[in-house]
DNA sequence: TTTTTGGGTCAGCCATATTGACTTAATTTT
DNA sequence: AAAATTAAGTCAATATGGCTGACCCAAAAA
């Protein structure tokens, strides 16, 4: 970390760093497009992407456990959640264990709109890490990492990766609902 | 290119290209947010960013050549390119050449406003590279640039990349004004 | 039993995007 | 010189996805 050949390529860092801002900002608004095409054929947009996507990934999630992550309020998960159980993409039954959560579960149908919409962005993926060597992809996921400001989003991303001194700098707890996104489980599917 | 590791990988690949997509979810989040948080202050939202991002870096451009980088309409450009001009962020001329072009750049003001943005984007960039090594960073640049479909935006960043079928672009990096994105059809498409 | 929690909903506001139809002025074409 | 094209600006209407505030209900916890 205090590495001093840090220091010898500041200069450098100065180019790249402008650099990486406007990669960010093309290579999401590309990232995101692939999505959006599909999503369009269906009426919904990347809201509706957003819960199915952590749905996905996390079957039998909770509203609340679905807001910590996106960080929106209830009001406006619930537009798009209703249209997706109206549509049965997703279904919403109340836990055993505990009748107030509702469980969140993707039909197959919402299950085949995932599969679909993250087909089209790991192909996207998948031909970068190609056209890059495969060194590459090392980097790039400790970078982005890196870019992750809450250590509860962080943990996500298991492995490797020094978490570096929990700087949990402000402007992370817009919490409107719970507590912590719950270090999430988040099973490995597929 | 076609290197006989990538196939050896490939199963690696499935995790990777899952985790991928949201390390891009969490990582623009945060990233974008640390803008936000200025912004508010301002009154102003991510549209305004952009521009004032687009115009710092490539002075005296024009409405159509920012309307093709940002690719959005007229419309919705106009509403926030006006709101910068009225509150002295951004001038607009006529250009000497072309009287029917106004070409934009930022006012002392907006130059200001653009540093702090860049400054805070860019410190979370720097905070990122310098948790990961030094070759992370590489890394990043050639997955990031393989998610940008377009020719023209790629060729914003000069240099190395291996251009998929590409020659090694002369393009001096970076230039302040840059090799305009080619006029860009602006497929408005969806 | 009272309070808290998880979820839902109504109502309204704001920011950002869209399409379509025009206008004006400047430049280019014919 | 007249006509066509281009760059920019504008009006109006619409959609999406955020937000706040105020409530309600049922289940669980205190």
């Amino acid at each position: 970390m205090a590495d001093p050949k840090k220091h010898a390529n500041l200069f450098l860092h100065q180019d790249s760093l402008h650099e990486a801002v406007e990669l960010l900002f093309f290579a999401y608004r590309d990232f995101t497009g692939v999505a959006d095409a599909i999503l369009a054929e269906h009426g919904f947009g990347r809201a509706h992407h957003r819960v199915l996507h952590f749905v996905a990934q996390a079957p039998g999630l909770s509203v609340s456990e679905l807001l910590a992550t996106l960080r929106i309020t209830k009001q406006s998960l619930s537009r798009v959640l209703k249209q997706l159980v109206e549509q049965d993409y997703v279904t919403s039954k109340a836990s055993g264990q505990d009748g107030r959560r509702r469980e969140l579960t993707l039909t197959d149908k919402g299950q085949a709109l995932q599969n679909r919409l993250a087909r089209a962005q790991q192909d996207l993926i998948l031909s970068a890490y190609e056209q890059a060597e495969a060194s590459s992809v090392d980097g790039f996921r400790k970078v982005m990492l890196g870019l992750i400001q809450d250590p509860g989003d962080r943990a996500r991303f298991a492995a490797q990766l020094p978490q570096p001194q929990g700087q949990a700098t402000g402007l992370s707890q817009r919490s409107g609902v719970n507590a912590r996104p719950t270090p999430q489980p988040l099973d490995r599917r597929r």
